[in-house]
DNA sequence: CATTTTAATGACCGCCGGGTCAGTTATTGA
DNA sequence: TCAATAACTGACCCGGCGGTCATTAAAATG
């Protein structure tokens, strides 16, 4: 053994050159493996495979494991609060409606895909990297509270709404969609009967009579 | 080096023999750290550590750092259901003021203190130790459902809750309650004005005015 | 006190996986 | 056409940790 380095016959497409693409695909691979295996337990390797490259061509564009997962999340997360809040802007109907509506968005675009891996991810680790755990929560959690609350609170000012604190209110209602996310990526899969869709709208419609103003059974 | 073993000044206390409590004192080490750094990043030399003895003692009591997992699940969590649901049965009053009890007992038995770690470890490995991801959904969660569950029936045959699926609407009270041991685990320490106290009451109170049956605001 | 038993120790082993880099090959451009 | 360049590869390195076991000494036995 030793050395004896490559000379064998190779396959040929692997051999591609592709600066442009290889950074998106690495990503999109380490999303996945992260997802379903956790920090720790990725291998990079694993994530090599899974993008259709070899390790070291990730440290071509990556510096590090941990780095690499800082920029899933960047890459894959920010981009639909941002959505989510202009979507908000141009509604013109019921604070409540835009409410089942925006949740409907959130379980079809996040909830139902693999980005709800994420989450998973960040509260797992949370303790082992501070640093992500605090970006996270200022980019993402307290971003999306901050939006829910303008919402709550805009309700309770037409009248839609009782009186309340709106950032507890919007804590409660943000709290179930990241639960959500947590359990669609461990105890889901094991949970027989268990349908997101009736969860969430079951939720949601118990949460809006909750702090409805006048009760319409 | 090497062997020489040892032959050195040695501290003398660490030398007992106490068979009978070391058991109890490494499952108490090993929730401690389990809960802080989950399953992966745990190193066994720390619990050990912990625990106050040599890594060779945890091989002596524990067949593997994974069964170690599952002694301090079962050692630490069952119980306090069982607690909860002999409570229920004694209980006189309504079922809107026994949830409110229940739910303040178990932040202050559980949420409140490590155990809550354990609930966050077990959702960070279930990919990677489906075993015992369907053993904590079987033991834990499902039969706290179903005692929840019965709960919300009972409500709605007294006539204090509204016509539901008492199935659905336990997962979305439980879930919370899974929700903030999670949270607790994980970004509660950076979030400012971050109150569980306050969050918890919050939603129960919504939940209890979004499924009850007649609205007194 | 001498002997046996066994709780407890910690140096060591082997493997695994993050990270490196010498070597290989597609592409560029002169 | 043929350097020169740079994307890409994978064998290798090495530190860390789960797990082992020969050794030590506290307690039990007689």
């Amino acid at each position: 053994m030793v050395v004896e380095t490559q000379k064998k016959s190779r396959n040929i497409c692997r051999w591609h050159r592709r600066k442009e693409d290889r950074p998106a695909e690495i990503l999109a691979a380490a999303l996945r493996i992260f997802s379903e295996k956790g920090f720790a337990a990725t291998k990079l390797d694993e994530v090599a495979r899974e993008a259709g490259v070899s390790k070291g061509t990730l440290y071509l564009y990556f510096e590090s494991k941990e780095v690499l997962l800082k920029e899933v999340v960047n890459e894959f997360v920010l981009p639909h609060i941002i959505n989510a809040e202009s979507e908000a802007a141009t509604y013109s109907g019921s604070i409540q409606d835009l409410i089942r509506k925006l949740v409907e968005q959130m379980r079809i675009k996040i909830l139902e895909t693999e980005l709800c891996g994420i989450p998973k991810l960040i509260i797992s680790e949370a303790t082992n990297f501070p640093e992500l755990a605090e970006f996270y929560l200022l980019n993402v959690i307290q971003r999306g509270r901050k939006f829910i609350a303008s919402l709550i609170q805009m309700g309770v000012e037409r009248g839609e709404f009782m009186q309340c604190d709106p950032v507890t209110v919007a804590r409660s209602l943000l709290s179930t969609m990241v639960f959500t996310a947590i359990w669609q990526q461990s105890l889901a899969p094991f949970d027989e009967n268990y349908d997101m869709k009736q969860y969430l709208n079951t939720h949601v419609e118990i949460f809006l009579r909750g702090i409805a103003k006048d009760n319409n059974a």
